[in-house]
DNA sequence: CACAACAGTTGCATTGATGCAATCATTGCG
DNA sequence: CGCAATGATTGCATCAATGCAACTGTTGTG
């Protein structure tokens, strides 16, 4: 069980030879590692939970704050406060509901929208990056087979991306 | 900027077109789903910060204190209690450094090291299972791919893979 | 040996998250 | 209208993590 981490030959063996659980192990360290470079500088801005907040806001627009919490498997009293926290660091604005007075609803400000997008964008770069180092004929291989994957996992239900953020 | 989450037909048919990045950006979801998962019943148990802890140590064996705290970027004081807490629930032991009387050495218990082989085996079968949607020449397509992508990717550094836990 | 460097712990203070229970305002329904 | 349900907030209380500063014990070096 040693060796976790660091270029384990055994794995990479495998994976060439063509398992495919392995690789896909592999393969997702892989992207999680860059997922969590995407985050890094952001979570000295604002915590995880924090930044799922943002993430639901900018993929919904604007959300009742009791919905909002139920999406992050939290309770009322706790994500008042968390809002609370969030709105004066001006990451969101709380606004009437014009359909009810006794709604809510959190918005995302231009700053708290921003923050997001950068993160998506690092996302990106990063993975143009990797991608850059693939031949043509490779990269295209990879984009078939990832869209192959991605349809047979099916999108996450939201309740385990908000566990992570994003 | 709406509609982050939910099959974004936009965002499948540039993958199916071929984009690369879209993509491993969609299949980066997926797995993130995915690992997401595997860990949540776990972080009922310990936190995320916990758990890295115990990830590092699966893979790299007993480690010294302050070491084990540099790897997760804390300091000692903040990592001395986050052991006394983790010791005191018996996921870890301290023990005195065979080599030096001032070092201190944690080790995983079994039922630590169990917690972290649980998860890794649920990723496994998570991961068996979307593979078995596939036929078995679109599985060899993506062992194939993911295993490119996987070497042009990297290991990441573990210092990344912290942030998220594994 | 003496003193500096090192490893870890403890005191203290702060922050964010968590959640139960009670409260206030609003809404909707009989 | 009147009252129950709803949405949000507030009063606790707790817990994990964070980190500075001071302190104890150990090691190693001049």
């Amino acid at each position: 069980m040693q060796h976790e981490s660091g270029h384990d030959p055994v794995r990479i063996e495998r994976a060439l030879q063509g398992d495919p659980v392995e690789a896909t192990l592999t393969t997702s360290r892989a992207l999680l590692g860059l997922v969590a470079r995407s985050l890094s500088e952001t979570l000295d801005l604002v915590t995880l939970p924090q930044f799922r907040v943002l993430v639901i806001l900018a993929g919904n627009g604007p959300m009742r704050i009791g919905e909002l919490a139920k999406r992050v498997r939290s309770v009322p009293s706790t994500f008042t406060r968390s809002m609370d926290r969030m709105e004066q660091q001006g990451w969101v604005v709380r606004e009437a509901s014009p359909t009810s007075r006794r709604e809510v609803l959190v918005h995302l400000t231009p700053k708290g929208a921003q923050l997001v997008v950068e993160v998506t964008d690092r996302r990106r770069s990063e993975i143009s990056e990797v991608l850059r180092r693939l031949t043509p004929e490779d990269a295209e291989i990879v984009a078939r087979a990832f869209a192959v994957f991605a349809a047979a996992a099916a999108e996450p239900p939201p309740e385990d991306l908000v566990l992570l953020g994003l």
